[in-house]
DNA sequence: TGAAGGGTTGACGCAGCGTCAGGGTCAAGC
DNA sequence: GCTTGACCCTGACGCTGCGTCAACCCTTCA
């Protein structure tokens, strides 16, 4: 007769281990000596092997006692499952290592490769951190809403940055939201510069976007995120309204001008 | 200003994840409105779509906290550490699977296929299903202690099966052992068998196991073992110590026979 | 006789949420 | 003004397979 560690180490597991298959149900409760021990016999010990084959295979404790009663066919079927389960399981974590893989460097973080190019270009003509980084987030709440779309879109945002205006507007809003003064005089300057540049787009028929145009959401998530991470944005919509231009990122004219 | 709902369906989580991420501090608790309602803006949004990108990615959630501020060089030995624990885990599972397709049939659990094939044979001369599952137990007792000699071991079994005497004698122990006489008179016979079997094995110089001799407990446990799967076993051992040999599987004479 | 090395039950911990239970709130239609 | 359905709230258990205390008992050996 063996003890509980005798017992686990012929079958190469752990004490605790045996008492759960106990509590499972899995493996039945021996007799107790006159000491409260639990005694095993040779069955135990089979059983216990029996058992640790299976779930050592990756079968779950739960349907282990009913594979190890199971006929032939069954057998084979529910191992079909497991199999078939065990391969779902390697092809997900095969994924995730593909993400990682991905996840190189900071900007990439949920964000495709192009987004994170135009970025560095952001960063190259002179866009400072702060700015590259609240550029950042809204595209990761754009790429969120459209993966597909963003990719398509980058080419035109990395060509904006060879019109000195588009540079020019970018180094001043750094300039601005870098400093700490609540009324910059330069903020006119880079609404004068958003205006004419929104003025440019839509003449040449440039600002709309297609059926994303409808989902208002993700737009109005981009200002949101603009005011939250400097008040002072307000302003700078609030002088976009004055020229007749409203939103932040989706500009729409509030007013036809004059002819 | 986005419930937590909307919140969720954006970043394409569960509320329920949502309030998790809350709980665990990955993403700070917002206001709440008038009604005890959470209400996020849009800065929140980000931090979860990059949470989920990094839990997507295979991340523990514990690390993705410190890995949202890390430098760029922490953040790339972060990654290392998680893509090495997702190969591991990979190849854990590569190996359940390789193990359960070894598990096609009953009799192969817990045993390599050079004893299954035995086994077979063994049903082939006509032991009974329980006489097999019998050896089958005593078999997974051997090759969980050896597993590599057990293979070795298996020739020798499988060619004594040619000997008429060995088949005898498994015929006649099926028939007794499905049979419920208490005391089955071929028992006399089956003994016979074996004590002359034992005799040519010992004249032979057959009966050593090498250092596998010293190690009685897997003899000894299936000794119990046959004893435990049917009582009667008891008086067959109790004909072989008449006839000078003990014990069940790894029998030893017990006084030298006169001249 | 005391220490070491077994054994016993009971309970919490882990990872990442899913899923009730038992409420309150909001918007819309009647 | 009332109902209905869709959301929101907190709190708590469940899942998987044990690891790891805690607090105590039993046996054995120097």
């Amino acid at each position: 007769m063996l003890t509980i560690g005798q017992l686990a180490a012929y079958a190469g597991v752990t004490v605790r281990a045996v008492r759960h298959y106990h509590q499972v149900g899995l493996l039945p409760e021996p007799e107790r000596d006159a000491s409260g021990y639990r005694r095993y016999g040779a069955t135990a010990v089979v059983s216990l092997i029996r058992i640790r084959t299976l779930a050592n295979a990756g079968v779950p404790l739960s349907q282990i006692g009913d594979l190890l009663e199971a006929d032939a066919s069954d057998f084979a079927e529910a191992v079909q499952r497991i199999d078939s389960h065990l391969r779902d399981e390697i092809e997900r974590l095969e994924t995730s290592r593909k993400q990682i893989a991905e996840l190189t460097a900071g900007d990439s973080l949920a964000l495709p490769l192009e987004v994170a190019a135009y970025l560095d270009r952001l960063r190259d003509i002179g866009a400072s951190k702060r700015m590259v980084e609240a550029e950042r987030d809204g595209w990761i709440l754009v790429a969120a809403r459209w993966p597909e779309r963003v990719i398509e879109w980058m080419p035109a945002k990395v060509a904006e940055l060879d019109n000195p205006q588009v540079v020019r507007l970018y180094r001043i809003l750094s300039e601005i939201f870098d400093g700490d003064a609540d009324d910059d005089p330069r903020m006119a300057e880079a609404a004068d510069i958003m205006a004419a540049l929104a003025e440019q787009a839509h003449a040449a028929g440039e600002m709309n976007l297609g059926e994303e145009a409808h989902d208002d959401l993700p737009h109005d998530l981009i200002d949101a995120l603009a005011v939250e991470s400097d008040p002072r944005v307000e302003r700078l919509l609030e002088l976009m309204r004055e020229r007749g231009w409203s939103g932040w990122n989706r500009m729409e004219r509030l007013v036809e001008p004059p002819d």
